[in-house]
DNA sequence: CTGAAAGCGCTTACAG
DNA sequence: CTGAAAGCGCTTACAG
């Protein structure tokens, strides 16, 4: 019924393979043969199936992208940014990103996305964190892999990261330069690399300014261990204030539990940043829209998608030997929950 | 190198063609045999390529889901939920979902999504609104689609859709129930359906309840043509009150916007529910940790997800002729931004 | 109820 | 630089 490679070749005059090598660009063919070719494939508007092409040279042309349920309809939108950057990279690379979502707990191998053992992709990416079983199931498969945001401890993974440690470097030292010292730090759930790396530069910039006594000091750290919240910020002001009456700021792990702390100041009929300073991470859509709008810290998301795109299609190609990681360098966005600007809004 | 059907013929001793029969579930074979195969195919954990089945049935065992980047990348994770149950219902049938965004304007034919053009889906879904450009030339592909919280005018498709004025009418109902009859609306942005029927839906709530001269009253309206959003509401609320001082209540078209009215309340020193009573639409992640939580309606969404795959699935198996429309049944969810409950916030 | 065989539309050594 | 041909792993009439 459509058109196929077999009737392109009969209107250009040339075999069927020749078709194919001027549509892969593989091989030699002349520039005359080329180009006459390419007028018949352009004028028929003929597309190759991608079944037979699959079948024929045993390649997919599918990404797989893995991500929790519970990240993907987080209301931050972070990860699903990240999905949008890898697909707008893999329409770059005529590929198809396949999607799975996975649960918090997965039973292996019955709940494994099912591309994975139908051999339905050429390579695989996981975005945020995911159930630790499924990624040593996925490193047994060899199928090339990146990790968007997530890196296991003794897994070597192509990991796709951003510079949470600079990001919080970048706030403490906007904090200190206005004379802020007395700083604390409310978060946790270190089940994600990236908020422990939070957490971490968070202490190392601290002890970079002579500031070790609080790195050190439990009393201004507020850390829980599962996922971070609104009320995880709530309530952990709320303890840090009562510890360390004289805070001067505090600073969260992401813009979310810094809603958390706004929250808390106001009930408590105080106010970022007069009464405290407070600061979040991500750069998620409603942080510029809080009252007061958050400092915090840009992380490109739609790049980091990108970016780790990129980093598969050239593993599935290339197959380099040694495992990569790219660090996304991340940018402090200065707003009112720190240092009023002219704009005064109160 | 891998295990194909041929292998597992030859290791029950039948020909591929009753294998693919056992595997399809298709026409006839006896009990023996079946068990026979099945008992084979589950030992080697033979999976089917399925590049062939698809080269062979002329079927992709995939289906097209089509959403536009600010709606996959909304705070709300509307969208993104409905995408989580197309997917969880999509593994029922061994069905692919194949992603792709596409902006708010789109240049037909390269633009669109490379799946339509290259016949690499039995089917599509489109989330939401997405350029009518893209439906109509959907529609002339004539493969069987189902539009989710969309419609167009003049184009016949199946589609799951909530009863928007049906939560709006449970809304007017839970306010004039409780004595609140000074009711106003703030939304807008009638490119997209829904929120015209919610606008629509507290019109006609208004005048089933003798309050037509508010339902006429444009002073009681502010609507706007553009994106619904946080400032919207906060405008919005700002105008009404001024051309109605003694406003009761105000109706919002969905929760982002009845955020940006609690926004302003609070800047003029005001406060839901004690000085106005403030609803929402949708029940978005957020809408349960605002000051006050919203009350507001809440839409099923990974659900919508699931039934706009179902029916798509029946419409690729059984072509019914008739499109079908389902509405989804929606439910008020009352909190503290309309009326204080014993766990008084203030 | 089962098997032999053609065919789906490509790719890819291979020969020239 | 180009063509003839085998082969990828399935499905599906068709014959029996």
């Amino acid at each position: 019924m459509s058109i196929t490679i077999k009737d392109i070749a009969k209107f250009a005059e040339v075999s069927t393979s020749t078709v194919s090598l001027v549509i892969s660009g593989k091989g030699y063919v002349s520039n005359d043969t080329r180009e006459k070719v390419q007028k018949i494939i352009d004028e028929y508007n003929y597309k190759p199936l991608r079944s037979a092409q699959q079948l024929a040279s045993s390649q997919t042309g599918n990404i797989g992208f893995i991500i929790s349920d519970i990240h993907l309809s987080r209301s931050e939108a972070f990860y699903s940014r990240i999905l949008l950057g890898a697909e707008l990279e893999a329409r770059n690379h005529d590929m198809y990103i396949l999607l799975s979502t996975v649960g918090a707990k997965i039973d292996i191998p019955h709940g494994v996305p099912r591309f994975l053992n139908n051999h339905d992709v050429d390579g695989i990416i996981i975005a945020g964190s995911v159930p630790v079983d499924l990624v040593y199931c996925i490193r047994d498969l060899k199928i090339p892999t990146v990790l968007i945001d997530y890196r296991v401890d003794g897994v070597d993974f192509d990991s796709i990261l951003m510079d949470n440690r600079n990001g919080v470097q970048q706030i403490i030292n906007h904090l200190i330069s206005n004379g802020i010292t007395k700083i604390g730090f409310v978060g946790g759930s270190f089940y994600h690399p990236s908020i422990k790396e939070r957490f971490e530069g968070y202490q190392i910039a601290l002890v970079n300014n002579n500031l070790g006594h609080i790195a050190q000091n439990e009393d201004y750290h507020y850390l829980i261990d599962y996922e971070t919240s609104v009320e995880c910020g709530d309530r952990g002001l709320a303890i840090l204030l009562k510890k360390v009456p004289e805070l001067e700021a505090v600073i969260c792990v992401n813009d979310t539990t810094a809603t958390g702390c706004l929250q808390y100041l106001k009930r408590i009929d105080k106010s970022a940043p007069k009464d405290i300073k407070v600061t979040g991470f991500d750069n998620v859509n409603f942080s510029a829209f809080t009252n007061p709008p958050l400092t915090t810290v840009n992380v490109p998301k739609v790049q980091m998608g990108v970016e780790g795109l990129k980093l598969l299609i050239d593993r599935i190609q290339n197959g380099i030997s040694v495992h990569q990681t790219r660090l996304i360098p991340v940018e402090l966005v200065v707003r009112e929950s720190t240092f009023l600007t002219d704009t005064n809004n109160d």
